[in-house]
DNA sequence: TCAACATATATTGTATATCGCATATGACAT
DNA sequence: ATGTCATATGCGATATACAATATATGTTGA
C-alpha cells in the first residue's frame, strides 16, 4: 500500500467528515433513501439549516450528489464505498463494545 | 446494522482519532514493527513530545498497546481490524485521485 | 545519590468545528 | 408581484483540536 502523504491527508480529510455524529446520522439515512431536505430533517431530528449545513460539507467532499427538482433538493448517496467502510466502522464498534467495552474519557 | 446513537458516537470517536496525519503515519508504521518511541519519533520526524501526545490519544482509544522494558515504552498494534480499515481508505482515496480527482477545497 | 537518557505531561496560542439563530435565496402558484 | 414553501447562507458564541515549547517523571548505571 502507498502512504504518500497527499494519499494519507485526503484520507484524512474523509475521516473529518466521518466525524459528526449528524454527518453519519444522514449518510446513513440516504443508504436506503434518496432523500429531499425536508425528510431528511424529519429523520434526523435537527433544525433544517444544521442539515442543511452537513448535506453542504457531504457534498463538498463528495460524499453525496443533489439534484434540484422544483423547490426540492434530492440527495444522494454519492459513493456507496464510503458507507460499507462506515458500516465495518460501526460493526466493529458493536462487536469492541459486546466483548470488551472500551472505557473512553 | 444496528445504528444507535451510542453505537455512532464511538465510531465518530474513532474517526476523530483517525483525522490527524501524525496519528495514520504511527499506526502505518506500527503495521510492520512494533516500536519504541524513540525509532517512532526517528521515522516519523516529529518531535517527541508530539509523538508521545499522539501515542498517548492511539492508546486512550485503545488503537495500539504499550509495554514498558527498562527505559524504552514499545508500542503496538492492539487492533489490526482498525489498520485494515485505514488501509482500505487509503486503497480508496488512491483510486478516486486516479480516476476522478476530487477538488475539495 | 546523581547524571543521562527515554518518555510523558502541562501550557499556550492559534486554528477550526459545531450549533443555534436570523436571514437570504430561489421556485412555484395565485 | 407577492406570498409561501423548501433550502441555503451568514454570523456569533462556545468548544475542541493542533502543534510547539518547556518541564516533569521515571529508569538505569556509576
Amino acid at each position: 500500500m502507498d502512504v504518500s502523504e497527499p494519499i494519507i491527508e485526503e484520507a484524512v480529510k474523509i475521516y473529518k467528515v466521518l466525524s459528526n455524529v449528524n454527518r453519519i446520522k444522514i449518510l446513513y439515512f440516504l443508504e436506503n433513501n434518496e432523500a429531499d431536505v425536508s425528510s431528511i430533517v424529519a429523520h434526523v431530528g435537527l433544525p433544517q439549516p444544521l442539515v442543511s449545513h452537513q448535506l453542504a460539507i457531504l457534498f463538498q467532499y463528495q460524499l453525496v450528489t443533489r439534484s434540484k427538482q422544483g423547490k426540492h433538493v434530492y440527495y444522494c448517496l454519492d459513493d456507496p464505498h464510503i458507507l460499507k467502510m462506515v458500516d465495518a466502522m460501526l460493526g466493529h464498534v458493536q462487536h469492541e463494545i459486546k466483548h470488551e467495552p472500551h472505557h473512553y474519557a
